[in-house]
DNA sequence: GGCGATTTTGAGCGGACGCTCAAGATGGAC
DNA sequence: GTCCATCTTGAGCGTCCGCTCAAAATCGCC
């Protein structure tokens, strides 16, 4: 079990190819054979530090998500401007791993989950942004909270794959319209 | 250019074929080999009809979509209740093909165009909403309408998304009330 | 029934991709 | 310096998939 460096150097190597790959052209310019040659390794040193291909990748993207978390102590401190302004945030920075994150979800489910995944990471943001609703508007019911966050999630989440496909959409504007509409 | 009769019975098996594999298991299912297979016929016969796989699902998919339009004639009748409706119903009557549509637009944009296609259909649909919406409420402007229209499609996507998620969300809940609080 | 146009078939091409494994090279604890 | 665990390599396996094409079969008009 004990670590050498020169493997976890080339970890480290791995993940990095794997995210220039990603930020560049999404899941298709990140095979295999794409991030072995960019990293410098061969594909048996790649399955002797991961499992699958799919193991990276949900890495990356999970890195990249906590990367904007506004509150990433969960010190509940954080308002539901600051939740907007952080998803768009991701979207503007990370385009094509928005896409990746999306992609993966839409795939049917296979061993790794990923759409399970994917399903709890987007209840655990309703619960972040209806408690900060709560914290904004304290004569919300919880329930009420949810719905709501629910909704506005939902709301972004659509314009923002609107803004994917055409990038001259002015999707920050109308994500902040949108949060003002519903909360 | 003069068809035979086997010729258009031919093509009619496949788009058969090809729309109830999407229907059954998405994109994934709706392999070459799987449309030939179900429609009886060898892949050249298939290559003889159609110029690529890509062109059959294009067309299953928009005839699916058509198929529940409120005002297929475009008479200016339909109100944005039934514009609503309709999307509802398409995403809870075709869940599959609706994820192959979604599937579709995310992909690399390829010879055939499939994203500038969505493009161009979202926005007609922009278009249609807008219209409904102004024939409801007067003092609305052509640009303001415009606006709550991608609002409320970006929201109905996200929302059509989510479920595709966790088919125990109450879509068309949810997709009736971001229309009351969007428009 | 002849004949040109259309359709069907069988066989297979070419390539991408994720992944495996035995054997050798290297690291570092003792 | 020995020795075992860790790491790296090279070669290649198996599979899936979209698509092609020449030749044979079929259609239907005259």
């Amino acid at each position: 079990m004990a670590r050498y460096e020169a493997g976890i150097r080339t970890e480290a190597r791995i993940v990095d190819a794997t995210r220039s790959l990603l930020a560049e052209g999404g899941l298709e310019a990140a095979t295999l054979a794409a991030i072995c040659d960019r990293a410098d390794v061969k594909a048996g040193s790649f399955y002797n530090l991961f499992d699958s291909k799919e193991a990276v990748v949900l890495r990356v993207v999970r890195e990249a998500i906590d990367a904007v978390d506004p509150d990433p102590e969960q010190a509940g401190t954080d308002t539901t401007q600051d939740l907007v302004d952080a998803y768009i945030r991701f979207f503007e920075e990370q385009p094509e791993l928005a896409r990746v994150y999306v992609l993966t979800a839409l795939q049917v489910e296979g061993a790794n989950g990923a759409r399970r995944r994917f399903l709890r990471h987007h209840e655990r943001r309703v619960e972040r942004f209806a408690d900060a609703m709560r914290r904004g508007d304290s004569t919300l019911s919880t329930d009420e909270a949810t719905v709501q966050a629910e909704l506005l999630l939902g709301a972004l989440d659509g314009l923002a794959f609107r803004w994917s496909l055409d990038k001259a959409f002015a999707f920050a504007d109308y994500a902040r319209r949108a949060a003002k509409a519903l909360s």
